[in-house]
DNA sequence: GCGAAGTATATGCATTTGCATCTACTTGAA
DNA sequence: TTCAAGTAGATGCAAATGCATATACTTCGC
C-alpha cells in the first residue's frame, strides 16, 4: 500500500472510530425517550432551515435510504412534529416544516444533547484542536474539487 | 449557549457531517455485492486482531446493538466467513475468528475500499491535515481523562 | 406541443434492527 | 460450599430498514 494511501486510510479510520465512540456515549445518555437519535437528527436538520425543506435536500444530510426517510417522516407527521407541505415549483415535491410542537421537542432535547456533546468533546480537546478539527472536517465534507 | 459549548458542538457537527458525506460516497461505490458495509466492518475488525476476538470486545467498536451483532455473526457463520469458538476461561463467552474464506473476502473488498477512501480523502486534505486529523480523532476516541 | 427520458417521493416486501427478556455461566460474600 | 447478584451472549417479537419498483410530475429534443 502506497504511503499516501496508508496515511489517508489511517486518518479516516481514526475519524470513524472517534465517531463510533462518541455516538455510543451519546446514545447511552438518558435523553432519548421521546425521540430516537435518528429522529432527533431529522428534526435538528429541519430546525436549521428557516424555510420548509425539500425531502431530497434533507436526505443528503442523513445516512438513511430515501424510502426509510419517507417513512420516518410519516411517523413524525403522525406524531405531530412535522408537516408536509406542497412544493411551490414542483408538483412532485414535498417540503417539510417543523410544527410548533416539533420545534419545542427539538429544542428541549437539543439543549440536553448539546450539553453532553460539549462535555464529551471538551474533556478531550482544547479550543485550538476544536478549531482545527472543524476546519479539517469542513474541507472533508466539501464537494470534491 | 456558552462559547466553549458552541465551539465544541460546531466541531462535532462538522465531524458528523464529514462522516455522513464520505460514508454516503463510499456506500455508492459498486464494491458491496458480497458484503454490506456493516458486514465488512465486522470482518475488518476481526482481521485486525491476531487472536480470536470476544463478541463483547468486537461490539465496542461497532455501532450495532448486542443482539443485532449476535445475529449478524449467525449470518456470517452460516455464510462461512466467521467461526465461533469457545472462550477458554469463560464458559459463557464466545470468541470469533475469520475463516480463510472470510479473510479472503475481507482482503479483496478491503483493497477496493481502501482505494476509494484514499481517493476521496486525499482529494480534500493534504498530508499535514491528514496527520492532524488523525491525532485529533485519536484523542477524541480515547477514554475520557 | 408531444412523447421519451428523467426526477421526487411513496409503497410492497423481505431482511435487519432494537428492546425486553432468557439462559448459562461466573463472582463474591457469608 | 452455597447462594444472590452480576455478566456474556442468544432469542422472541414488533418496528425500522433497504431494495426494487410504482406513481406522479417535469424536462428536453424534436
Amino acid at each position: 500500500m502506497a504511503n499516501g494511501t496508508r496515511l489517508a486510510n489511517t486518518a479516516w479510520e481514526s475519524l470513524m472510530s472517534a465517531h463510533a465512540v462518541l455516538m455510543r456515549q451519546f446514545a447511552a445518555q438518558d435523553i432519548w425517550r421521546e425521540l430516537s437519535m435518528r429522529e432527533y437528527d431529522v428534526l435538528y436538520q429541519l430546525s436549521k432551515c428557516p424555510e420548509p425543506q425539500r425531502i431530497g435536500e434533507l436526505h443528503k444530510h442523513l445516512l438513511l435510504s430515501q424510502p426509510a426517510l419517507s417513512r420516518m417522516v410519516d411517523r413524525l407527521v403522525e406524531r405531530g412534529f412535522v408537516e408536509r407541505l406542497a412544493a411551490p415549483e414542483d408538483g412532485r415535491g414535498v417540503r417539510l416544516a417543523l410544527t410548533d410542537t416539533g420545534r419545542d421537542v427539538q429544542r428541549r432535547i437539543g439543549r440536553h444533547h448539546a450539553r453532553d456533546v460539549a462535555r464529551a468533546v471538551s474533556a478531550r480537546l482544547d479550543a485550538d484542536e476544536l478549531r482545527q478539527l472543524e476546519a479539517i472536517c469542513r474541507k472533508l465534507a466539501s464537494p470534491e474539487e
